[in-house]
Order: C-alpha cells, then structure tokens, then sequence
DNA sequence: ATGAACCCTGGAGCGCACTCCAGGTCAAAT
DNA sequence: ATTTGACCTGGAGTGCGCTCCAGGGTTCAT
C-alpha cells in the first residue's frame, strides 16, 4: 500500500490494484458504479493509468468499503468532489459514517463479550 | 432480548421473532438451514412453539451472525452438538472465531482512525 | 515476428442472507 | 357462519458486491 512509487506517467490497472489491495475486477467496478474522483487518464492506445492522487483515492474506497459504507453512500460523497464548497456536507457524511461504524463496533463488541462468556464456560466444562 | 418470559407450552414464531430480534421469515430459514440446535416442538395443529432454551438458542446465533459468522460455519458448530463430548471441538471453533472477530475489529479500528484523521483534516479546512 | 501476458468492453453469473409470495390450514372473535 | 389473522410449506425473488467470461486489441521480451 505504499502510494509514493508511482511513476510521472501513472501505473498500469494490475500495478494499482496491487497498491490497493483490490483486484482488478474491482477497480474497474467501482470505476463503473462511479466512484473514481476523475476517471482515470488513458494511455494512447485506451489502456487506464493510475496516478499517484489515483491510487490514493483508492485507499479512500478501501476505508470506507471496510469500515461498511455501501457503494451508493460512497458514491454520494465522491459526487460531493465535484460540487465546489462542498466540505461541509462532505464533513458530516464522515461524521455520520464514524457515528455509525462507533455504534456497530459497540455492537460487536458486546456480542464478543458474550462469546468470551461462553468460551470460558466452555474451559471450565473442559477442565473436570 | 428478555427471555424469561417463555411460558412453558412456548412461544409462537412471531414472539421468538420480537424476543429475537429477527424476523419470523429469518427464524424459518434458520430452521431450514439446519441452525436449530433441536427443530422446535409444534402445536397440535403444527405451529412451531419455542422454549425458553429455544430463545436463548437463537440468542446465540444472533451474537454469531452479528460478528460475522456465516450460516454456513455456524451449521458445523451446530452439527457438534449432536455429537456427545464434542466440546474442545466447540471450544476450538469459538477461539478461532473470537481470533477472526478481533482481527476484524482491529482492521476496522484502524481504517477508523484514518477517518477520524479525513475529519479532522475537513474541520481545519472549514473553520478558516 | 511471434507468442505470452496484459489490457479493453459489455454483460452474464455467483454466493450470501435473507425476504416475499401463493395457496392453503386452523383457531378464535363477531 | 364467516371473517380475521396468525400460522404453514415450497419455492421464487431481491440486493449487494463483486467475479468471471467472450471476443478482441496491445505490449513486450526473445
């Protein structure tokens, strides 16, 4: 995931994918489902190349994907990108989105309480 | 979640489903899954009535589900309680779980740290 | 210059976890 | 007596997030 060696000319699909920890399926899904900020330069026979500001972006998705945001949410936001004087509302999708991975994480962790209970029950029953 | 409150024929589907947490829909698929630790008893006429060991089953497979286990794991864990002495076996499925559920959380955890960092960057942006 | 490896598009297919539906039974209230 | 509403079954449908495929062009090392 280290975003600084991207060339002057951008990397290949393949090579973004790699840095991103997607596949390449996926990228040019979400490209698709209209989630790249601009849509990525092409080379001069039609092929993508990702730009360093690309592929950072892509770690953008990759945190907002793995914290539970749906695609249409993200899609919202990154539509936000190309309405100047946009920050605030971009802000309180963020804050929203926090509010709402607090909660399921609470969520979760209760349950593995629960899961810790009976894990030790279990080891006392084990045990005799 | 109370569920103490089972009288002793047991309860209709649609109160398993209000003590639960799920949906009546979501109980039967359960069943057909082969998620019930015993199919639950019926009524003369063949309504299913659930015990109060019934509601604390479901319990557990919501504190399951909601870490993130699929249905398809949770029927082999189910599977070893019809296996007399299978609880290391039992034991061993749910420290593995709880190993993936912290994994899971850390992931998550530090996904929501970058967030918090995105949020902090936006409010400098906005309060000048 | 030729073959392997990579890239493109549009669209189909997939696995998961439900959710909904049709068509029917049954118990209880009016 | 009939209407209401909760329940039953088997199976179809849904939404999501990919993932795969066919059919075709391109790049590059040998």
């Amino acid at each position: 995931m280290t975003v600084t060696e991207v060339p002057a000319g951008g990397v290949t699909i393949s090579a973004a994918a790699e840095l991103s920890g997607l596949s390449v399926d996926t990228l040019r899904y979400y490209e698709k489902e209209g989630l790249s900020l601009h849509r990525p330069e092409r080379s001069a026979s039609g092929q993508r190349r990702y730009t360093e500001e690309d592929v950072r972006w892509l770690g953008t998705l990759v945190m907002l994907r793995r914290t539970g945001m749906p695609i249409r949410d993200i899609r919202r936001f990154v539509d936000l990108y190309r309405i100047e004087g946009s920050e605030p509302q971009r802000l309180a999708i963020l804050e929203a989105h926090r509010e709402h991975v607090l909660e399921e994480l609470n969520e979760v962790q209760t349950h593995l309480d629960a899961i810790n209970r009976k894990i030790n029950h279990y080891k006392e029953m084990v045990n005799e």
